[in-house]
DNA sequence: CATGAATGAGGTTTCATTCAT
DNA sequence: CATGAATGAAACCTCATTCAT
């Protein structure tokens, strides 16, 4: 209901508004090199976890820390991914946000299976549901972590495993 | 970037933009009425399940239950609170968000200090962060759940409990 | 830059504003009704004291009166002459506002010529001058005046006439 | 009824009515900086008169010239503080518009008394009502004067003060 | 007659974008 | 490269008017 204006964008870059286009076509072409910047380095990071073939539970545990750093690391990407990732799928010249949904989607989803079937996960596990959990969960603490605050990413990281790995009932 | 303009809910309850400002003063308005319904019946259901006076487990457990029936029943709401509260904070015509929030924050610490002290929950719980785990995880599944679709909101609920509560890890 | 609105003349009749359409053809006929028989009036009442035929100075001074008597009895309509005449003038609907403006003039500035003639008022009298001096200094007296206030429309008439007929100077 | 657009501004300037937008927040600001300017530079004439401490006939005469002044120089202005001020007063924003009329209202006064005082104004004058008349009689003449007319704005002052100081009666 | 929901034209404002300087 | 005035489409909103009930 007030989002962000080029004005504002070219404000916190300290020149007018006129001047960005000096730099970029469009609005959208600022997004798009955004996203496409920041998604291009997290699947990067996310491919070296994978390649590096430890077994499901390390790889998810890394997957997860690899998630928080890009939240501490690139964390106005993150909030745009997430407030305007659904809008632009429409848009073809964002087509590449579906494709890397999907990817996210296999690699994860993959990582998930491997471990039900190492017998690292529970066996009963809704792969699909928890899948989303997983992601959503992730991702959505960009809303309220900032970096440079109290906890490091990587301890809320480990805070986050250690509740979706365990959970939070106590141990019997 | 693209956001639902006056004429797009005018649209979609089939009369003419300029017919809703019969209805309401403002776009402003609109949302205001939306979300402070929705609030008022989610506390509503919030207060009656703390005031059942169950142990924290099964009080988590329903307040979860509570909340994604809203998702299911109230969904559009949701995805307005979800899509808009963060930049209406800011109004003082929304403080109530903030004072909801505070609410919100309050009762579900509550119950989660409540299962720590009680032997429910693990000892070494960070309440605070268990908070904006499960907080977030619940609300932002609004983006995916499509009421009506495969799985009911109430099975969904019971996935999420059992990830968050036993986690994902195959028990030894 | 806020005009009296459609609604707000309903709400002042305790009605709704769609109900005025039952009694009016449009908000022009309101105010066309008014101002007509407004003018009506004042020039009925103007034509009887030109047409008693009394000397030029009486005839001023009851032609002062009159109007002030007009903008104690016919407040309204003289504040709606006064804010609204000008735009309405290009209206052909509205073209004996013109005619009365004319009418007025012709009859004022007979006065002032018969009284410059007949030695009552100054010979070197600007009349057009005076008679937009008088004319204007009567009728913007709406914008001050109201009705049943500390001093009566004749006093305040009496104190005017004082003024026009024999200035603010002390006398030698 | 129907009163000066946005766009009725921007086309005298040559411009489209967005593009006022680039040199002004909104109309009000637009009427505001007329206003204040006008205002501004009136009563700093207003101050020179009174500073220059003449007599108050004197001082009256220089008041009233100065104000046609402004109706020639500043004629727009002049007309919207007539057609505008009265609406205006209720927002908070033009509060400034009630502290100068107090201001105006006290300068004129102040000059009136002192002329009764000295000698030089009757002294049976109703200064209040003379104060409105006098106010009245000068600022409505923007309705009808027009810059570049046949009369200049001096002459038509001059033929004022000569009503208002003496009157229109033939002397005895 | 009165109501009140709806219309549609037109008003004010916003904002991404262009372009001469 | 940066500026800032200008554009034009589209957003939010107002209001006189119509009309089924």
């Amino acid at each position: 209901m007030k989002s962000t204006t080029v004005r504002d964008i070219a404000d916190s870059a300290g020149i007018l508004s006129g001047s960005l286009y000096h730099h970029f076509d469009s609005k959208e072409s600022i997004v798009d090199e955004i996203l496409a910047a920041f998604l291009d380095e997290l699947f990067g990071g996310y491919r070296r976890i994978v390649d590096a073939g430890e077994d499901a539970r390390t790889t998810l545990e890394q997957l997860v820390r690899a998630s928080f750093g890009a939240i501490d690391l690139r964390h106005s990407a993150v909030a745009i991914y997430q407030d305007e990732a659904k809008h632009l799928a429409s848009n073809p010249r964002f087509d590449y946000l579906g494709e890397r949904a999907r990817e996210f989607r296999e690699l994860w989803i993959g990582v998930l299976r491997r471990g039900v079937a190492d017998g690292s996960f529970r066996p009963d596990l809704d792969v699909e549901i928890a899948f989303r959990f997983i992601r959503d969960t992730v991702w959505v603490a960009v809303r309220w972590y900032r970096p440079g605050g109290q906890r490091s990413a990587d301890t809320i990281a480990s805070e986050y495993l250690s509740i979706v790995l365990n959970g939070i009932s106590a141990g019997t």
